[in-house]
RNA sequence: CGCGGGUUGGAGCAGUGGUCAACUCGUCGGGCUCAUAACCCGAAGAUCGGAGGUUCGAGUCCUUCACCCGCAACCA
């Protein structure tokens, strides 16, 4: 029987557009799964999609669009996507599919019965500003013991999964396995900042919206992400259906692939619940770093996103795979720039690939009638240090792949190519053609080389989608036993007698500064376009919130208990072991000045706020954080993106002024 | 001292005690003319973040300082 390989993604969560970031991961994961095949393994490759939860419910009224509609629509550009670029997936699980829903349920009432879930009844002390429930022994003094603020005996109910209780299991799992996370330095990581410091039982589920799956036995509430999104990839082999033979088949995953962002839920929260359920364990959770833009981390807000449909159009699919796989050193963060790509589209593909094919088929052509010639004479040097590169390509990329090194194998491949075009120099094809012993000894040197190129192509398969089939084309060979990695053991497959045909080049080379200035103008007109769709988008925001939550209209009689007065900043330093905070003494024009905390560090300097005047609110509750009481908050105007600005009096005031 | 990572020729990076500190790109020089102004060869360029220490010997180990980046915390 043919092993088996299950290789997933994360399900990616559709509340926006697709970018170059969402393709990483799934690019990766395809060239793994297709190199898995070609070794003959029986590969099950899982991607789809988390639709569940309040966001998307947000997203979607705000543009006015039932939730599925809106979902459906944004899947479909995703689908859209894989297919451009070429993603071998085996399934596309969507969370709202109803087997999948199903599955949930009986999961949830799985863990539930063994008491692995149970519901937090009035035990809970919520701390709202915190989002955290804590049992009363964490309390201190009776208040949040993150905060220190009141906490509040919950109303809300909530179904509480005992994540606790695998703490020890968990902390065992990454310090002694050490395949499960990858790479190590995760591992650790993992441990300091989150297991030991103690794992707390995990909120699965939620009553404030209620667009996801339904607790079956307390309806009114839905399961939360954790459990929703988690076992998909359980749910999508049909556990817990009534066909399981994929999950017989595949399950234990051999690889959940994911970005670091997400490493924590997959390698704590996820092996609990399996233990939970008393299944095994994926063998490995690996995560990537992420892709950059120009250095800068992807955002759609700042419009910088390129859209992978307007990069495979104008230079192809493979250009766009192969940088995703080659540049991006693996575990570490990347970076993503318009002439990055170019440059290494030029001198990889268009350079060395497709100039070799070229040189090589346009020799065939002129000094053999396009015959690829058999080899008669026996081997020099030279060729034999071609041959053995060639011939050690397979296990090198092998072990490369073994351990998840893409750009590793990549580059071995890349090597051979090189090689090739020394030999090229070495041989001197053109001055052998001059006379009649040299075509003799011409037939091998060409030969070689088209063999050469064969093997490189076979090898390329799993990670170029386009190029190999056209290379074969040229080379005048068929899809079969020749394009197979079985066909690599041995130099000197019979292709000779093949026509070959030069046609088109594999790579256009391009002018990079002219190309970039045409980039730069896309990536102009979608900035616009970002900033326009999301004005809209705010505007339709706001009118939905009008229509709906409706902020409340207060009397001034409201607005006069908050009292709110003009001060002097006399005094101000940064809290310690806080990045966002200064701590300020203000004099309010009460004698003793009195101490505000604000987080307003990333924007002010403590000496630069000496001295200004701020406007204060005096009457609020006052409160610890990061242990300084701070008595009272400074006033600042703050945009979407988060920036910040302090609210001053527009000419200076006697410090107590009322601010009316 | 919350945890972890980093600081190596112009850029990006490899290198966990011992030959000339590797590779890619860029720069400069040369070769070739089959090919997509491509390909091949060669050269220049690094006191390996600073200081101290261990050692016969350190980019590589230890101490310390500085700066950068993640994660966590923090944003009344």
């Amino acid at each position: 029987m043919k092993k088996k390989f299950y290789i997933t993604t994360p399900i990616y969560y559709p509340s926006g557009k697709w970018h170059i970031g969402t393709c990483y991961t799934t690019i990766i994961c395809d060239a793994l799964a297709r190199f898995k095949r070609m070794q003959g393994y029986d590969v099950f490759y899982l991607t789809g999609t988390d639709e569940h939860g309040q966001k998307i419910q947000k997203v979607a009224a705000a543009a006015n669009v039932p939730v599925k509609a809106y979902i459906d629509n944004v899947v479909g550009e995703l689908k859209k996507l894989w297919e451009l670029l070429d993603i071998s997936y085996d399934k596309f699980i969507r969370t709202t599919d109803e087997q999948h829903e199903k599955a949930v349920q009986k999961i949830f009432t799985k863990l539930y019965e063994k008491g692995d879930i149970y519901k937090s009844e009035y035990e809970g002390w919520y701390c709202t500003p915190c989002e955290a429930f804590w049992t009363k022994t964490q309390l201190v003094d009776g208040k949040c013991p993150d905060c220190g603020r009141e906490v509040e005996l919950t109303k809300e109910e909530s179904y509480f999964f005992r994540l606790s209780k695998y703490q020890k299991k968990i902390e065992k799992l990454i310090e002694e396995d050490k395949e499960f996370l990858q790479p190590v330095t995760r591992q650790n990581e993992m441990l300091n900042n989150f297991i030991r410091p103690g794992l707390q039982d995990l909120c699965v589920s939620r009553t404030s919206f209620d667009w996801g799956v339904k607790v079956p036995f307390d309806q009114k509430h839905v399961v939360y992400v954790w459990i929703d999104a988690l076992v998909n990839y359980i749910t999508a082999l049909g556990y817990a259906s009534d066909d399981d033979e994929l999950f017989k088949k595949y399950w234990p995953a051999d690889v959940h692939l994911m970005g670091k962002e997400i490493i924590r839920f997959h390698s704590i929260i996820w092996p609990a619940i399996l233990m939970a359920l008393d299944l095994p364990l994926p063998k490995k959770v690996y995560g990537h770093g992420w892709l950059m833009f120009n250095n800068d981390k992807m955002s759609k807000s700042k419009g910088n996103i390129v859209d992978p449909f307007i990069l495979c159009e104008r230079y192809g699919v493979d250009a766009l795979r192969y940088y995703m796989l080659k540049e991006v050193p693996f575990g570490q963060d990347g970076n993503f720039t318009n002439e990055i790509f170019l440059k290494l589209r030029n001198s990889d593909l268009a350079n060395d690939l497709g100039n070799l094919v070229s040189r090589v088929t346009a020799m065939v052509s002129q000094y053999f009638d396009g015959a690829i010639p058999k080899p008669e004479s026996g081997d020099e040097e030279v060729d034999k240090s071609l041959k053995k590169m060639a011939e050690e390509l397979y296990p090198a990329v092998v072990e490369s792949m073994d351990k998840m090194y893409v750009p590793e194998a990549l580059e071995s491949i890349f090597k051979v190519i090189q090689r090739a075009n020394k030999y090229i120099d070495e041989t001197a094809p053109w001055t052998l053609a001059k006379t009649d012993e040299g075509k003799v000894r011409l037939k091998n040197v060409l030969y070689n080389l088209c063999e050469t190129i064969r093997i490189a192509a076979v090898m390329l398969q799993p990670f170029l989608t386009q190029t190999p089939a056209k290379i074969f084309q040229k080379l005048g060979i068929a899809q079969g036993e020749l394009t197979e990695f079985g066909s690599l053991k041995k130099f000197g497959a019979k292709i000779y007698g093949n026509k070959v045909d030069k046609g088109e080049q594999l790579f256009q080379r391009i002018d990079v500064d002219k190309e970039l200035k045409v980039m730069d103008g896309i990536l102009e007109e979608q900035k616009k376009q970002a900033e326009k769709a999301q004005k809209s988008d705010k505007q339709k925001e706001d009118r939905k919130m009008e229509n709906t939550i409706t902020i409340e209209q207060i009397g001034i009689e409201e607005f006069e208990k908050v009292q709110l007065k003009v001060g002097k900043v006399v005094e101000c330093a940064k809290v310690e072991k806080a990045d966002k905070l200064l701590c300020s003494k203000i004099d309010l024009g009460e004698g003793e000045p009195r101490t505000i905390v604000s987080g307003i560090a990333k924007y002010y300097a403590p000496e630069e706020m000496v001295g200004k005047q701020v406007i204060v609110v005096t009457n609020l509750k006052p409160v610890k954080l990061r242990g300084i009481e701070s008595q009272g908050m400074v006033l600042c105007a703050s945009d979407e993106e988060g920036n910040l600005c302090v609210v001053s009096p527009e000419r200076a005031m006697k410090s107590g002024s009322e601010v009316r």
